[in-house]
RNA sequence: GCCGAUGUAGCUCAGUUGGCCAGAGCAGCUGAUUUGUAAUCAGCUGGUCGGGGGUUCGAAUCCCUCCAUCGGCUCCA
């Protein structure tokens, strides 16, 4: 007999050899309906494998991560089945499951089209109706290769090449067995709901060196409703899509005569822009910033310094000439550089520390064509950028003030749901970062700490930190629940060497401060991006480019609307008027869909009484007001949402 | 940059296998209408069919090339 343990404490005891499934049938047979894999001491496999020995046990139905993983995963494997009926020959790569699906990376013999995933999906819900039972099998790595080799696949014996032998399994639905670690479902019966969602090309392991395979990507769900509400999620996310509504709203624009991956800020994105930059600034105001302006080129020595060039260099943009031969200027590919130039401007003492330099830098950094998309990978683009040079004595409690700031504004712009990620070096892949050891031992030291201490819900990622230091990133969850990367603080050690940046210390000997970089929106464009999907154009009150529009019912009273307008934009309210000579109906429909919060119709009534009749965004008519009352309430909520963005007090003011 | 797809008026799209002056709706302009809570009516303007080259008696339609966009890959200081 073993001991199974479960996750609320409660010991059961089994035969050796018991399964998942075995388990789950023991507890409830509805239960063992729903449940796709199970998790034996946090490692998830397969229900049907045995557990030969004490062990602790989490039953793992779609609700859980592990378990729509397992149900993705064997989901590819019917892909890789169907695929394998429909066109013999095909090789195989790899068939992982994704946050939203899965994918299978294959040589097919002759190329297939979107056109083709249809008769795809169709093999695949056959092949499910028949509940192909998943065979696992442990095999030799000779006898694993033996069996690539015969059908010629140089793929999946690349993929057994890097294996341990003695840790190898096979796994079979079906006609197909694939090389696979799993975990799977007992069988495909319980895949009900199939699409196939597009179809790409992507590099063999990832090396553009290497050749390129057809990725065809899918999801798969329990019951077909769940695919049917994904769909229409798809849907909604494309209506918000923030290219769409950037046009829409009339926001930004690209133009290739200007250039690839160049916005122009329309003036009612550059309104709304103005406002995110002015009310960023007012927080950080208070934490006792200091802004700071600079050019948008650099002598191309600076990046030299800096280490940026060596790293850069080639594949961005080139060097600016002058009349004189021996001078070349780079656009600003980021700020840091000059601002250690400005801590340089004089000798700075350990009381000046911190110091918090911050500017709206407009960089320009040469991505690749194939890599721009909209407002969230361009060319040129605004940093809200902010550096600050620390004594070591300071960093953590500077760091969780940065941190705070970000919170602070996710709170304000209504992001609730977000995590902390930290990104620190590749282990297998340390050549690829400058700075010693120590010091990146340090700075990813306080990182983690000061994550913990301010109680984020954070995830560890190898392989992300920037080339020079470990950073913390920010992701949020849009109202439809897609993650975006927003906010960035960055620890370094480097760029104070690079640029030999000291402060005296009470000991009057020189010191070397410590530099964090951040970014709470990241950049503008993406946070501009962000938030137009997030919010699908309905910004708050505060953020409106245009808060209230007035429209008279015909043209006899486009002056008293006028009036109207004046009085309220004395007021410091964002009005126009409609004055077009169309139908009150028109009017209000063409305003709606601009997004705008407040809508006041004026006609003989209204303009006799001094009133508005009120129409709000979403909630239709609400009566009429007079005009000073409508300011008052207005001003209300605008105030009370300024009320709502004045952040909280620093915890630790310090000077400065 | 790589693989694949797409590119017709400011926007959204028709234009079947190459064949009469390239179409519609919306937007814009002009006029009529003077409107009470999500589209008033009529007329008009607007396109070197992404750019260039080629095949053909004839090209939006076929071929080549460049550019841009979209979906991925790689990348993201």
């Amino acid at each position: 007999m073993i001991k199974i343990t479960f996750p609320d404490g409660s010991v059961r005891e089994y035969d050796k050899g018991v399964t998942g499934m075995e388990i789950a049938r023991s507890i409830s047979p509805r239960l063992a309906q729903e449940v796709l894999a199970v998790a034996v001491n946090d490692q998830t496999r397969d229900l049907n494998r045995p557990i030969d020995e004490d062990a602790a046990v989490r039953l793992l139905k779609w609700e859980d991560e592990e378990g729509k993983h397992a149900f993705w995963h064997t989901s590819s494997h019917l892909l890789a089945e169907a695929l394998q009926e429909l066109y013999p020959g095909v090789k195989f790569g790899i068939g992982p499951s994704i946050e939203n699906g899965f994918y299978y990376d294959v040589d097919l013999p002759s190329p297939i089209t979107e056109a083709d995933l249809p008769a795809i999906e169709k093999k695949m819900e056959e092949l499910a109706r028949t509940k192909e039972e998943l065979v696992r099998r442990e095999v030799s790595k000779a006898e694993a290769m033996k069996t690539y080799t015969e059908k010629g696949d140089q793929y999946k014996t690349e993929l057994i090449g890097d294996l341990e032998d003695g840790t190898i399994t096979f796994y079979t639905n079906g006609r197909f067995t694939d090389l696979c670690r799993g975990p799977h479902l007992p069988n495909t019966g319980l895949i009900k709901a199939i699409k196939l969602t597009s179809i790409a090309g992507a590099y063999w392991r990832g090396n553009e060196k290497n050749k390129m395979l057809t990725r065809i990507y899918g999801i798969t769900f329990p019951k077909k409703s769940m695919l049917d509400e994904y769909l229409a999620m798809l849907e909604e996310a494309k209506k918000r899509d923030h290219r769409k509504l950037g046009r829409e709203l009339e926001l930004f624009h690209f133009s290739p005569r200007v250039g690839q991956g160049l916005p122009l800020w329309l003036p009612k994105g550059a309104a709304l822009r103005d406002r995110l930059e002015n009310f960023l600034r007012g927080v950080q105001k208070k934490y006792g910033y200091e802004q700071v302006i600079t050019p948008h080129i650099g002598m191309k020595d600076l990046y030299v310094t800096s280490g940026h060039y060596a790293k850069y260099g080639k594949d961005s943009f080139q060097p600016i000439h002058t009349p004189d031969e021996n001078e070349e200027f780079l656009l600003k590919p980021m700020n840091c550089p000059h601002h250690c130039e400005i801590y340089k401007f004089k000798p700075r003492s350990y009381r000046d520390l911190p110091l918090r330099f911050a500017e709206f830098g407009t960089v320009y950094r040469y991505e690749q064509s194939g890599e721009l998309h909209g407002l969230t990978r361009v060319r040129g683009f605004t940093q809200d950028d902010a550096h600050l040079f620390v004594r070591p004595d300071q960093l953590k409690d500077e760091f969780m003030k940065v941190i705070d700031i970000v919170l602070y504004i996710f709170k304000t712009l209504s992001f609730d749901q977000f995590t902390a990620q930290v990104s620190l070096r590749d282990p297998n892949n340390r050549e690829k970062y400058i700075g010693s050891d120590e010091n990146w031992e340090r700075a990813e030291r306080a990182i983690i700490e000061a994550a913990a201490e301010k109680g984020l819900d954070t995830v560890v990622e190898y392989g992300e930190a920037a080339f020079y230091g470990p950073k913390l990133d920010f992701m949020v969850r849009d109202a439809i629940g897609r993650k975006w990367q927003l906010g960035t603080i960055q620890v370094d050690y480097n760029l104070p060497e690079r640029f030999d940046l000291t402060y005296t210390g009470a000991d009057n000997e020189p010191h070397r401060p410590i530099m964090i970089h951040r970014a709470p929106f990241g950049s503008m464009e993406r946070f501009v991006a962000v938030l137009l999907e997030h919010t699908g154009g309905k910004f708050p009150l505060w953020l409106s480019p245009q808060q209230v529009v007035v429209l008279p019912i015909s043209e006899k009273f486009n002056d008293y609307a006028q009036k109207v307008s004046k009085f309220l934009n004395n007021r410091d309210i964002r009005t126009q008027v409609d004055n077009r000579n169309e139908k009150i109906g028109r009017k209000i429909r063409d305003n709606e869909l601009a997004r705008i919060p407040f809508l006041l119709i004026v006609g003989e009534k209204e303009e006799a009484e001094g009133t508005v009749s009120v129409r709000m965004q979403g909630e239709g008519d609400k009566g009429a007001m007079t005009q000073e009352a409508f300011a008052d309430y207005i001003t209300g909520l605008v105030d009370h949402e300024v009320a709502a963005i004045e952040p909280a007090k620093p915890s630790d003011e310090g000077k400065a």
